[in-house]
DNA sequence: TTCACAATGTACTAACTAGTACGTACTGAA
DNA sequence: TTCAGTACGTACTAGTTAGTACATTGTGAA
C-alpha cells in the first residue's frame, strides 16, 4: 500500500487520482468552451497538478477529449440501466421511459452540451472511440422490449421502430437543455425554469403516448434503408 | 454609376459585393468549425479579397461572427413568412406547420448549426446583438393563431401554448439535422438521410396533432412564472 | 480635372497555445 | 538499502492566429 497522505494531509502521489481530477476538470472546460476554445493550460490550473501530467497520461488535446467523452457517455449508459419498466404496462412503460429521460438529461447538462460539440465536429472523435461502439444502448433494448408488448396488446402503432421512437424523445429532451439560452433570448422563456420542470416532464410523456396510441390514422410506410448499419448485438 | 467590370470582366471595386461575400464564407466557416475553431485567414483566403477588409467591414472576428448570426436568422424570419394556414382547418393547418418546419430545418442545416453553436456560448453574442431581439417570430404568431381557432372548436388541448408547442416542433426538427451525426455513431441510422425524409416529415406531424388532439386525459397545470419576459409586440 | 475619401493590398507583430526537453523525487520490490 | 521505473515539476519553444501600420489606388462629386 502507498503512503498517500502525509501527516499534513497533504497528498504525495496518487496516479488514479491524478488521472480522474485531470478528466473531471476536462469534462467542464470541454462542455463549457467547445474543443477548439479549451484551453489545456485552464484545465492544469483548476488542478492540484500541472500541464506535463496532461499529456503524461492523455497524450494530447484531442486524446483528453476522446476520453471525457468515453467518460461521459459511459456514465450516461451505467443510469439508463437504472429504470426497471417490466412491471408497468407498456403505456405506463413508454410514458416512465420518456420522462425518466427528460429528468435524466436536465440534470446532466455538461454531458448534452459535449454530445452538441461533438456533433459541430460531425463525431469524427467519437467514431475513433473503438469503446463507445461496443458501449449498446440500454434505451434502445428496453424500448424496444415495451414496443413489443404494446403492438401485441394491440395498444401502439406498428410503424415506428425503437431507434426513432428513441429519437423522438431524445430530440424534446435535448432540446430543452441545449437550447435553452438561444430559446430564451428570442422568446423570453427558460425552459430549464425549475417551475415549469414537472410539466416539461409530464409533456414529453403525454406527446410520446399520445403520438404512440393514436391508431385513427393510415400507417406511414416505415422506410427500408439499404445503407442501415447493423449494430453489433443483432 | 461606378464601372464594375473591366473589359476583361474582373472586378474593380465593389463594397457591397466584398461585404456579402465575406459573409457567405464566414457563415460557412463558422458553421464548419464553431467560433473558436473558425480561422480569419482561412476565410479570408476562401473570398476574393484580403483580410484586412474583413477587419475593415466587421472591427473583429466576433463582430463577423455577429453579422453572421444576425444575417441567418434574419434568413429564417423571412422564410417563416412563406407559410400561410389560413385557408386550413386548425388541425390541417398544424400539421402543415409542423412539416414545413421540418422542411425548413432539414434544408438549412448551417443555420441549425450556429444555432447550435451559440448556445455552447451561451447565446451570449445574440444577446448583445439589436436587431435579433426585434426580429419577432411570426411562427409564432401563426401558431398563436391556430392554437386559437383549434381551442375554439374544441378540438385542441388548452393546457399547452403557442411557446411550448412551438418547442416541441422546433425540437425534432433541429434534433434531426443538430444530432445527426452522434446518432449515426451510436445508432446505424442517419436520420437525414433522403429516402426517410418524407416518413419523419409525416412523423413530426402526426406527434404535434396527435398530443394537441389528445383531450382524454386531465389538463395539466399550465406554470405561472414571475420571471418571464414578454416579448415586445405584446 | 481635381481632390477628398472610401476601398484595398502587403507585410508585419504581439500574444497565445499546444506540446516538449530535461531533470528530480517518490515508491515498491528485491 | 539499493535501484529501476513511475510520477511529477520547471522552463522552454515552435508554430499559429487575431489584429494592425502603412502605403496605394479607385471613384464620385465639385
Amino acid at each position: 500500500m502507498s503512503a498517500i497522505v502525509t501527516a499534513e494531509g497533504a497528498q504525495r502521489r496518487d496516479p488514479e487520482r491524478t488521472k480522474r481530477e485531470i478528466l473531471e476538470v476536462a469534462t467542464a472546460e470541454f462542455a463549457a468552451s467547445g474543443f477548439a476554445g479549451a484551453r489545456v493550460d485552464r484545465i492544469a490550473e483548476l488542478t492540484r497538478t500541472t500541464k506535463r501530467m496532461i499529456y503524461y497520461y492523455f497524450e494530447s488535446k484531442e486524446g483528453l477529449y476522446l476520453q471525457v467523452l468515453e467518460k461521459a457517455y459511459a456514465l450516461i449508459r451505467t443510469v439508463e440501466r437504472e429504470l426497471d419498466v417490466a412491471g408497468l404496462s407498456p403505456v405506463d412503460g413508454l410514458r416512465a421511459l420518456a420522462e425518466f429521460t427528460y429528468d435524466h438529461h436536465t440534470s446532466h447538462p455538461d454531458f448534452i452540451r459535449l454530445v452538441n460539440i461533438e456533433n459541430i465536429h460531425r463525431a469524427q472523435h467519437i467514431s475513433q472511440s473503438t469503446i463507445i461502439h461496443d458501449l449498446n444502448s440500454t434505451a434502445i433494448d428496453t424500448l424496444d422490449g415495451l414496443l413489443r408488448r404494446g403492438i401485441a396488446a394491440g395498444e401502439f402503432r406498428t410503424d415506428i421502430d425503437a431507434l426513432d421512437l428513441h429519437a423522438m424523445i431524445s430530440a424534446y429532451c435535448v432540446f430543452h437543455v441545449a437550447n435553452r439560452y438561444t430559446f430564451r433570448t428570442l422568446f423570453g422563456r427558460d425552459l430549464l425554469e425549475p417551475e415549469r420542470h414537472s410539466y416539461y416532464r409530464r409533456l414529453v410523456g403525454d406527446m410520446i403516448v399520445a403520438t404512440m396510441t393514436d391508431l385513427h390514422r393510415p400507417d406511414l410506410v416505415p422506410p427500408q434503408s439499404t445503407r442501415e448499419q447493423q449494430t453489433s448485438t443483432e
